[in-house]
DNA sequence: AACCAGTTCAACCGCGCGGGA
DNA sequence: CTCCCGCGCGGTTGAACTGGT
């Protein structure tokens, strides 16, 4: 037994919106305005349609200020930072952009705008093709903010046994965060009122300057004592980008967030292998480092003058 | 001209949340 | 405190459109 319907479906009319109905909601809302019940609203105006149908109708098209037609690059930046922070919450984005509405911008980000990132860079890297999308966040934030960043792009969506933690390398670096804990190395947060613990890694890469962080694994605490592993992906749906990583620079301290492997069973495994596979797991090179990151920023085709942005690698 | 596949986007649907009774 | 109801949100659908063959 589901919810009851929200209007007698049999005598209301859908699909596409005629000329006469728009403009008799138009008139109706800019006379007496939506009365704070847009159930009641349709009956009032003399529409046969659903509430929720004039509602959308209006938010959507008919109220005044909305834009529709291109998105500017600068949207476009503002739409993927936000989509890189705080995944597909639309509405709080639409809110960003003036006369854009949140179902504008999610048909936007669907059709074109996910693409057009996915194949905006093709370099390559030992003779393979990686795509490579480039996103800015609006100013450096500081570790903690990429630590609660983190938290964020994570959900724990299934047990797991049977994983087994890399070692750490000999000399690991430890970062003092509130969160983190010196003596067993995890990052602690809260996921549904339950204490998790998230085991980090770091790995040197390239340089002394540029640090790899990874959360590959994780533990979530009982009461009694016992303890599972979990596998993370990200909250937000990135399963045909791959894997997303984000870099951030500070002057002289170069430090890459890799948010793991976010497709296949194995998070674990298949974080190892692509990372092997790329050569980016223990000392070995980075697929980009400063320099050549710097160099892609100032081809154009990604903004510039930010310090964080993500990369996409696509296996 | 006809067909097909891919793309776009308006609109629908179901669910979670919050406010009021 | 619980229940009910409307709102708002995000995911999905499908008709219309476009481009290629």
């Amino acid at each position: 037994m589901g919810r009851a319907p929200c209007c007698d479906k049999a005598n209301v009319k859908k699909g596409p919106w005629s000329p006469e109905e728009d403009a008799q909601l138009k008139e109706f809302i800019e006379k007496y305005g939506t009365g704070g019940n847009w159930i009641a609203l349709p009956q009032k105006a003399g529409l046969k349609r659903c509430g929720k149908s004039c509602r959308l109708r209006w938010l959507n098209y008919l109220r005044p200020n909305i834009r529709h037609g291109e998105f500017s690059d600068e949207e476009d930046r503002i739409i993927c930072t936000l989509y890189a922070s705080i995944g597909s919450r639309w509405s709080i984005i639409a809110a960003q952009l003036p006369g854009r509405t949140d179902n504008d911008i999610k048909n936007y980000w669907n059709t074109k705008l996910k693409k057009k990132l996915i194949g905006k860079f093709a370099p390559t890297y030992q003779g393979k093709t990686t795509p490579f999308s480039a996103i800015l966040s609006q100013s450096l934030p500081n570790l903690s903010q990429l630590y609660k960043d983190f938290n964020s792009f994570y959900t724990p969506t299934k047990s797991q046994s049977g994983l087994e933690s890399p070692s750490l390398p000999q000399n690991f670096l430890y970062n003092n965060n509130n969160n983190i804990s010196s003596s067993t190395n995890q990052y602690s947060y809260y996921h549904q009122n339950q204490e998790c613990l998230m085991d980090l890694q770091y790995y040197p890469v390239k340089d002394q300057n540029m640090l790899m962080f990874g959360g590959t694994e994780a533990s979530r605490s009982s009461s009694d004592g016992s303890c599972s592993q979990i596998s993370y992906r990200k909250d937000v749906k990135h399963e045909e980008i791959g894997c997303f990583q984000g870099f951030m620079f500070e002057e002289n301290k170069n430090f890459m967030l890799d948010y793991g492997k976010i497709d296949g069973d194995d998070p674990l495994n298949t974080f190892s292998d692509h990372h092997k596979a790329n050569g980016i797991l223990g000392n070995s090179q980075l697929h980009y480092d400063l320099a050549e990151v710097k160099e892609l920023i100032s081809t154009g085709d990604v903004c510039s003058n930010n310090n964080m942005f993500f990369l996409n690698y696509e296996n």
